[in-house]
DNA sequence: CCATCTTTGTGCACGCGTTCACAAAGACAT
DNA sequence: ATGTCTTTGTGAACGCGTGCACAAAGATGG
């Protein structure tokens, strides 16, 4: 689960809320399917089964659509699919440019989701001279210098950064300069971007972060972890360079439990040691 | 952005709201940066800035980890660091299996991030058994074969799957059997599974299609799509075996604007036809 | 043409999350 | 000590999203 919109709050674009919107492509993924098997028509109990929602939430969704449905049957799937595809605007056809071809950039490349959805790999642009030329899911990389030319010839709107966290903002800035109002970041950092320009972010490592706390929660009730020095002055652990000005944060404010601050893991750079590569 | 949690609806799982607990990772990340900067204290309002949050937003998230700020300073960036990391479940090791292991698995196992969190990549686990001893990112492939074996001997708990659609319920089953309890889905299925296990989602597709809707509504309001024929019988396009028993919905019922259900795209596989490694 | 049965579409209430705005707490200077 | 200034912690209001439960719509059978 990419971690939601950064901007734009209330989106509610025409009526259709935001969440609604989130849940509309695993309708289509799931009628897609029945489309497949050729079901004429599904109720809104057996597609919120495969879905995997509600189907008063299922119902509710649609209706922002209009009434697409009918009483005593259900849902038409044929003209279901396409009234989501044309919502969506996937009726359509979306260059889309990848910026940062290391393992995942590669890996988004392969995807075979990206055609079957009216989503058309544009480019492949990485700032690696030596990359430049050499075919990556048969199509061949570019070097970066040719970005704002290819994002403008190819009149491209939705951008993928999969580049370190390092060098995101910056290639954010160029395409968005280029023309780009819409942005996919896998790269672990906050992006600031101009009114009007979207982005979302995709970031595995929290994910995983979020199912720790709650396997914790899980496991734990019974691991009292360490016992409970206050927070005074924490020593450094030789990793940063820090000059001794040591922060010793007032005194401990009464928390439920313990902590222990110097027994942080070894510490390694935060999240550019990434093989210049793989974001999330 | 991962797709949000599949299960669990109201997670507060100590009083913790769950939205808080997504957005740590967020915070803890910006804190590290400033870790190793050496800064000792900060604000609210600088912490927010670089998590790209509402500060107001921030403290209240942090209030519900206890009272660790002082006021007219702010916080201490050390104490901090640790407080939610304990929270996170971070101070402790995390072994994890991947399983399938192709473009994206193999990303997936490069990916820096995993170590520096507390995460360690205890297996990599394909089903070709070609593909069976292959080291990826220096640790040799294991076949499907031994996923339970390598679970228990291994004590793991988080699994991430990253295999083609088809094969992850089968996948997810035999991790939950052999004790799995939190899992990271890549792939574009909606998995089943018993109570007490954790399922979170990322999906690329979904993401880009987020995007496709505003990006229409942005450059849209002006793009009148094609005219508004009813959804009268719609002709199957010839891709699907349909033994036309024609749907027929019905009479469209007052929709606000243009459809034209025959006019869909070229239609492939809808997920499966990924080259069995990038789902998403 | 009427009765029955299924399934949609939605009014309504509830709870979570967000944000404002401010009182209280503490640092710091005098 | 006392006053001023900064920043936290939170009470309260608001809005969005969710899910229940039901009336209305339409299909279907007699």
């Amino acid at each position: 689960m990419a971690t939601g919109r950064t901007h734009r709050p209330a989106t509610r674009s025409r009526g259709i809320p935001e969440a609604t919107v989130a849940r509309l492509p695993l309708y289509l993924r799931a009628l897609t399917g029945l489309s497949e098997r050729s079901v004429p028509t599904v109720s809104s109990e057996e597609l919120a089964a495969a879905a995997g929602v509600n189907s008063a939430k299922l119902r509710k969704d649609f209706s922002y659509l209009g009434s697409y449905g009918t009483r005593g049957v259900g849902y038409d799937v044929e003209y279901l699919v396409y009234q989501i595809s044309r919502e969506l605007g996937l009726t359509q056809d979306w260059p889309v440019v990848i910026v940062g071809i290391g393992n995942l950039g590669a890996a988004l490349a392969n995807y075979g989701g990206f055609a079957s959805r009216g989503f058309r790999v544009a480019a492949l642009i990485d700032a690696d001279p030596a990359m430049a030329g050499r075919p990556v899911a048969g199509i061949p990389v570019r070097h970066s210098d040719q970005l704002e030319e290819i994002v403008r010839d190819n009149g491209v709107s939705i951008g993928v950064i999969a580049t370190p966290a390092g060098a995101a903002q910056q290639v954010c800035d160029r395409l968005v300069a280029a023309g780009i109002t819409s942005i996919l970041n896998f790269a672990p950092t906050v992006l600031t971007v101009p009114d009007g320009v979207d982005v979302r972010k995709v970031d595995l490592s929290i994910e995983l972060q979020i199912l720790a706390f709650h396997e914790q929660r899980k496991a734990g009730e019974d691991v009292p972890d360490v016992p409970p020095p206050p927070p005074t002055t924490v020593a450094q652990d030789g990793a940063a360079p820090a000059d001794d000005e040591a922060p010793a944060p007032a005194q401990a404010p009464a928390a439920d439990d313990g902590q222990a601050p110097a027994a942080r893991r070894d510490r390694k750079g935060p999240d550019d040691e990434l093989p210049a590569v793989m974001p999330a």
